[in-house]
RNA sequence: GGGCGUAUAGCUCAACGGUUAGAGCGCCUGCCUUACACGCAGGAUGUUGGGGGUUCGAAUCCCUCUACGCCCA
């Protein structure tokens, strides 16, 4: 083995070999409960990120983790084809090397192009996914534009219009005029702009001369006005509710509203009314019955209703309109003004809200089910007694749980879904009509001469416009399993386990999942939805390409091995909150990886002897070395801090706390296992100091441990976890004579027995290190070189201690400390002069050192301990003066701060006696 | 405007009403001790954002102020 971890030499090989052993092909066994979770899909067009570094690795080590515990594990990968992005791309690359809109290409040609474009290049993100090490199912890769997908998409559109709940009807959507589609919600970002807020007269209509005047950022869609608003606090403007003004230009009469929304801070108070092209004025002119007039082309060109200004582009438009208005003594003045846009995310554009015909959902009855799937369930009362009903924990739960707010404020308020785009990339809306415009949804293409099953009416064309992205993805966790058919898949693996994610979807996504599952299969799409961190940059920021600042999660694995960076990520984030990143973070990962490396290195590289020295014993022997039956100090201790390990990581794993897991994973590796365990054995490994038995019993715990560490830490770190336990699998089959699983990946979670918890030896351990510690300090602050052997004095508080310091202690710290005399007991002599450090309970250490003492450094070292234990001593004194704590704070709480008063301020009477004694000597 | 979150060592974060508030990075001292210098040993570092309250006891619970972030309108 190197001496030094290289992850770019192993990676490759084991994700080839897992997948070529189909380590991670779900396949149906009755005999294993079933742990599902289905991958978010990410986009065609995408290119991994952090976020998806992150989410796809605390998938990854669910996966593993209930694989490892014998669960039967499906992870379901695939991809979103996500039809605005992805027509956006290809349209873009057809015009760059053709010269040619899709619109000249033509539908058919240009759906060829981006299903071409597609096989090409929409299996990217994947392949970086696999380079993460995800142990999906990849034979089940599924796409949302799949015939089977499809199929689904289609069932469920023709059953929610058979059931009425798809209607076609004109509303306020959002319209992207370069690409000339409905585009939803989540497709478009608000950005601050600079602009202007103008200021334009409306004269009064009886009174030409006299006017009022609005404050606009979009004056060129005053040719939609249709009323003026004003509050009806408003004392400026009262005199003028129900009068009548009159549009510059255009002429068009408009009421005066008095309306309990508009804000008379802003502007000059009274605002225009334009329902056609702002969603709050479309709810104003509904209130008041005020006429919708849409005044721009799908294209944002200005129409008809802009007079002459009509085929003019809106903010062409806007320039000379307001040039006009201001030649005309009608523009009062202009301000600088920041406001909020909605911009398209594909296309950057401004987007426009317009009223467009389109089709939609209605959401209210969805929305039922899945708001009472995450609140808690009244159990069935008991018919006998009269005890309130016991709850039970809702269907679906949020980890962190405060993101059901933002779930449930989604779901109560949820407005009518738009699922049309004026796109061809996606499901074709499934729907006919004939000549007389009646529409049917159909599961199956009508044949040629079908007929409307009401009118009787030849079905003369299909609707040109495709579904919303959602529409299939709000499906994918069950439509990936098979349905609308009943597949045994969809029976033995649905509902799923786990859903994590990014928040940025909840309502998006999550919810409709939610809503489409109940809808559909009565029953939850997952039961625990996991909501990741976000991934920052240095400075706090969301990472973003046009900010530049992202880090690229395979430059990272390049650089730093993909292991240091599973590990670094959730090292760094407790849950819920987020993660700021910056490219040397992964140092932590890669740092440990090393170091656990090369703790393997240490136990492989003394094993050489470990089957033949196995071979020579009797079967019950050997069982009892597999089983872990140590004796030995050290052995006992580190397998009793295993046992707490095991219980801690599963526990973290199960409740999906991956930072306390890895934490946990960490600690024990570097601080209990390399620090402590193998400096300590390493006397009875090299020299043989306690016999050939001895030392075979710390090759035992040496396999045993590795392993079991190996095991537990493989969900968050495969590779070098494979790497290793592939070497040490040999001496594993040799201690437990059978053969091993081929992968660590399929090995058994190890499981916490509380019988092997080695509590008295735990404490033996701790005194040991504590005494340790203490001759260490004296040691390193005295500048005594690590050659030369100290003559030590251990003089213990308490017969206790006494028995807790017995030989094999004193073996191991003269060892570990490099000590000659060593002297124990309860009332040892100090040597003078000596340097000394005060333990607790009692005990004392000192190190004759002769003349080779620095009383300057004892009197600053013990002045230092002094000055800590005063603090603390004050601190307690004070606690336990105050009447009211003593009487009413638990009695054993009380207790335990009495004795630790005691117990420091004899610590504080000895430090004040040594500092006494040293002042006198360096006189 | 509404909601959620955050503020703890120089930096990034733990500590979930009860030990002298911890870790990683950084910093200081000494070490190439034959697993590891991507390391070892030792050390220094805190009015827990300000103020008020609840409590025997608050980094932790409540109120308030300040600053920052995210979501919704």
């Amino acid at each position: 083995m190197a001496p030094r971890f290289e992850p770019g030499t192993i990676e490759d090989k084991w994700y080839t070999f897992w997948t070529e052993k189909e380590l991670f092909k779900a396949v149906r066994d009755i005999r294993k409960k079933p742990y599902t979770i289905m991958m978010p899909p990410p986009n065609i067009t995408g290119v991994l990120h952090m976020g998806h570094a992150l989410n796809n690795t605390l998938q990854d080590i669910m996966a593993r983790f209930k694989r490892l515990q014998g669960f039967c594990v499906l992870w379901q990968p695939g991809t979103d084809h996500a039809g605005i992005a992805t027509q956006a791309v290809v349209e873009k690359k057809l015009w760059n090397e053709q010269k040619l809109t899709r619109q000249e290409l033509g539908r058919e040609k240009f759906i060829e192009s981006i299903w071409a474009w597609r096989e090409q290049h929409g299996n990217f993100i994947l392949n970086q996914l696999r380079r993460l090490g995800c142990s999906c199912d990849w034979t089940r890769t599924r796409f949302t534009l799949d015939e089977g997908l499809s199929r689904a998409v289609r069932e469920a559109f023709v059953k929610l219009f058979e059931k009425g709940s798809i209607y076609r009807g004109a509303r306020m959507i959002n319209w992207d005029c370069k690409l000339e589609t409905a585009v939803s919600d989540d497709e478009i970002e608000t950005t601050e702009v600079k602009g202007s807020l103008w200021y334009i007269r409306y004269p009064i209509f009886d009174t030409p001369d006299k006017y009022v005047t609005v404050a606009t950022t979009r004056p060129e869609t005053m040719f939609g006005d249709t009323g003026v608003a004003v509050n009806p606090k408003d004392e400026r403007y009262s005199n003028l509710i129900g009068k009548t003004l009159m549009l510059p230009i255009i002429g068009r009469e408009l009421p005066v509203v008095a309306d309990e929304t508009v804000d008379a801070e802003f502007g000059t108070g009274a605002v225009k009314v334009t329902p056609g092209h702002d969603p709050a004025d479309y709810e104003r002119g509904k209130r008041f019955n005020l006429p919708i007039i849409n005044v721009l082309n799908k294209n944002g060109t200005l129409n008809e209703h802009a007079g002459k200004y009509a085929g003019k582009d809106r903010f062409k438009a806007r320039k000379e309109l307001v040039e006009e208005l201001d030649a005309l003594g009608l523009l009062e003045r202009v301000e600088d003004h920041t406001s909020s846009v909605p911009h398209s995310d594909r296309s950057k554009t401004p987007i426009e809200p317009i009223i467009s015909e389109q089709w939609f959902v209605k959401m209210k009855d969805l929305a039922g089910p899945a708001i009472a799937a995450v609140k808690p369930k009244r159990a069935e009362a008991k018919s006998s007694d009269s005890a309130p009903p016991e709850e039970l924990p809702p269907e679906i739960t949020f980890v962190p749980d405060r993101w059901v707010n933002t779930y449930l404020h989604w779901l109560e308020n949820v407005q009518d879904w738009c699922i049309s785009r004026q796109l061809v990339w996606g499901h074709r809306i499934p729907v006919w009509y004939d000549d007389d415009g009646n529409s049917v949804a159909l599961l199956e293409d009508p044949a040629p001469g079908a007929k409307h099953p009401k009118s009787g009416k030849a079905l003369t064309r299909q609707d040109d416009d495709v579904l919303d992205t959602w529409a299939s993805s709000w499906l994918w966790p069950f439509s990936t399993l098979g349905w609308p058919q009943k597949t045994a898949d969809l029976d033995y693996f649905y509902p799923t386990n786990f859903l994590s994610t990014d928040r940025g979807i909840i309502y998006l996504w999550v919810a409709r999942m939610v809503m489409a599952s109940y809808e559909f299969l009565g029953e939850p799409p997952f039961r625990t939805v996991y909501i990741h961190a976000t991934v920052l940059d240095e400075q706090g920021r969301r990472m973003s390409k046009s900010l530049g600042n992202g880090i690229d999660p395979i430059e990272m694995i390049d650089k730093w091995g993909v292991d240091a960076v599973r590990l670094t990520l959730p090292l760094l984030t407790n849950e819920g909150q987020d993660i700021k990143l910056a490219p040397t973070k992964f140092e932590m990962g890669r740092n440990f990886c090393n170091k656990l490396w090369n703790a393997a290195r240490l136990v492989l590289g003394n094993l050489d002897d470990f089957d033949a020295q196995l071979a020579a014993l009797s079967p019950e022997q050997r069982k009892s070395l597999a089983d872990g039956n140590v004796t030995e100090l050290e052995d006992c201790f580190i397998e009793g801090k295993l046992t707490r390990l095991v219980a801690d990581v599963t526990d973290a794993l199960e409740r999906h706390k991956f930072n306390d897991a890895a934490s946990a994973l960490y600690r024990f590796t570097w601080d209990e296992f390399c620090d402590w365990y193998l400096e300590v054995i390493k006397p009875r490994l090299y020299d043989k100091r306690d016999g050939e038995a001895s030392r075979l019993r710390v090759q035992a715990t040496l396999v045993r441990v590795l392993d079991t560490v190996l095991t537990l830490f493989h969900p968050i770190i495969p590779f070098i976890t494979e790497e290793i336990w592939q070497n040490l699998r040999p001496k594993v089959a040799a201690l437990h004579g059978e053969t091993p699983a081929i992968s660590l990946a399929l090995s058994e979670w190890p499981k916490a027995s509380g019988a092997r918890l080695f509590e008295s030896q735990v404490e033996r351990f701790d005194y040991m290190r504590e005494v340790t510690r203490g001759l260490r300090n004296i040691r390193s602050e005295h500048n005594l070189e690590r050659k030369t052997a100290l003559d030590a004095v251990l003089r213990v508080g308490s017969q206790h201690q006494l028995t807790l310091m017995g030989e094999r202690e004193r073996a191991i710290v003269t060892s570990l400390v490099n000590l000659g005399k060593f002297e124990i007991g309860l009332g040892a002599a100090k040597p003078s002069p000596a340097a000394t450090v005060v333990l607790g309970g009692g005990s004392e250490v000192y190190v004759a050192l002769g003349n080779l003492i620095d009383y300057k450094m004892e009197l600053l070292r013990l002045d230092a301990a002094r000055a800590k234990l005063v603090e603390a001593v004050n601190k307690l004194k004070l606690k336990l003066d105050n009447e009211s704590y003593v009487q009413r704070a638990p009695a054993a709480v009380v207790q335990k701060d009495r004795e630790r008063l005691s117990e420091m301020a004899a610590e504080l009477d000895r430090t004040d006696k040594h500092l006494a004694e040293i002042r006198k000597l360096a006189k």
